[in-house]
Formats: structure tokens, C-alpha cells, sequence
DNA sequence: TTTACATGCAACCAATTGGTTGCATAATAC
DNA sequence: GTATTATGCAACCAATTGGTTGCATGTAAA
């Protein structure tokens, strides 16, 4: 969890998944064609995304293709956003209270 | 949206939120007492964290109370879960076509 | 009206990160 | 068989990050 979303935070490797979103199974080769860095680069990139599991490669002779995996991203929607979500109106309730506590004080 | 993601890549900042979601409004100091580090460390938590529009301040007298906003966690879910799930389906179908090439090619 | 409390600001430091370059290896094309 | 292509590995570097400490400021309590 904490790999994935150290992989999302980085405005590269989003635009990778969003490459692979369009085009999915590209080759290393491909991927550098999108992006103004060195091979390395973005194979160090890749190499974050895979290790997060969102991407996952199969080898095809000398290429190494790579495919979404968008399982991790389900698993952060459930702990970060519909924990949260469930929430959400009380929240802002509590907000709200907050501000009416502040304003009687500060009368 | 950059914010939050890097925001919620730092495991700190992450049990912030979790401790926000049990009890919200709290100062800075009662959340400072949740993590070991001092309260400069955990106040620049918390500052990137407002920057990202995932917790909002109320001030009341001297105490800074901070509440969770959930509304950024749903913008990262439509970017970037709803739009992949959307494809889950066919991401999985790309990659077992793309294993089946490779066994033809290396066979 | 002192004293204590809650927080902010800024300089500094070590570790991590995002990038580079150079060289090595394995598969394909000629 | 030789050249070319696709990739990996490792050392290195600059910028960013996550943390510290010291001091300043404003609010509340004695």
C-alpha cells in the first residue's frame, strides 16, 4: 500500500500509467518515446510501478511488455477513499460545529 | 491533485488522517502526541496536508483545531480508480493475450 | 501583570529521490 | 558471424524531503 502510493505521487510514473491506460502491453522502448528523460530514467519509473504492483511485465524475446495492473488501485480506493467516504457528512458537520464553537467564543 | 497524492505518500501524513478520522478537530498538539516526533516535524505534516486541501484549520484562541476534508480523496478516486476500473476488465484480457503471444513466439 | 501554553518561523542536517552517464548482456537482423 | 537493437546494472550527482533545534509571537491562566 505504502509502495503504491509512493508510486502515484510522482508526476512520471502517472503519466506511464496513463500511457499504458491508452496503449497497454508497450515495450520500455515505447514508453521512453512519451517522456523527456533518459532510458534509465524511466526504466527506474517502471521499475517503482512494478514493484507497486500496478505494473506488470512479460517478456517477449528481448522486449519486456508492460501491462496495467489496476487491482492495487481498487485496494487504495477502499482503505483512502471509502473509509473516509463513509464518513464524509459527519465531517463536515463536525467542521461546521467547530466554526459555530469558534464564533461564540471569539463574540 | 499532485498535492494530494504526495500527501498521502508519507506514512506520517497518512496516520494524521486515520487519527483525524477517529476524532476529529484535533489541536495540533493532541496530534502530536500519536507520533514520535516533535511538533515542528508533525506541524510541516499538517502544512502539507492543508496545502492539499485534506484537512481544513479552525483557529480557536490559541489552539488550531484541524479537521478532515474527504473531498480530494473522491477527486483521486474518479482520476485515478474509477477511470482504470473502468478497463479492469480488458487491462487483464490485454495480458493474457500478451502471455499467449509469448508462448507462441518462444516455443 | 507576570507566567505558562500553543503555535509559527527559519536555519540547518541527513537520507531519499529523480536524474545522469558508462558499460555489460542477450536477442534479433543482415 | 557481425552489427544492431532492447534492455540491465552500477556509480555518481543535485534537488527534495523529513527531521531537528532555537527563538519569536500571541493567547490564556494565576
Amino acid at each position: 500500500m505504502d509502495a503504491v502510493l509512493k508510486a502515484l505521487a510522482d508526476e512520471s510514473r502517472r503519466k506511464l500509467l496513463d500511457q499504458l491506460h491508452k496503449s497497454n502491453g508497450q515495450t520500455l522502448g515505447e514508453l521512453c518515446g512519451h517522456l523527456d528523460m533518459s532510458r534509465q530514467a524511466v526504466a527506474k519509473h517502471l521499475g517503482l510501478l512494478e514493484i507497486a504492483n500496478l505494473v506488470v511485465v512479460v517478456w517477449r524475446g528481448r522486449e519486456k511488455l508492460h501491462y496495467l495492473n489496476p487491482v492495487p488501485l481498487q485496494e487504495v480506493y477502499e482503505r483512502w477513499v471509502a473509509k473516509y467516504e463513509r464518513h464524509r457528512l459527519q465531517a463536515l458537520s463536525d467542521l461546521k460545529t467547530g466554526l459555530e464553537q469558534d464564533k461564540n467564543i471569539t463574540r
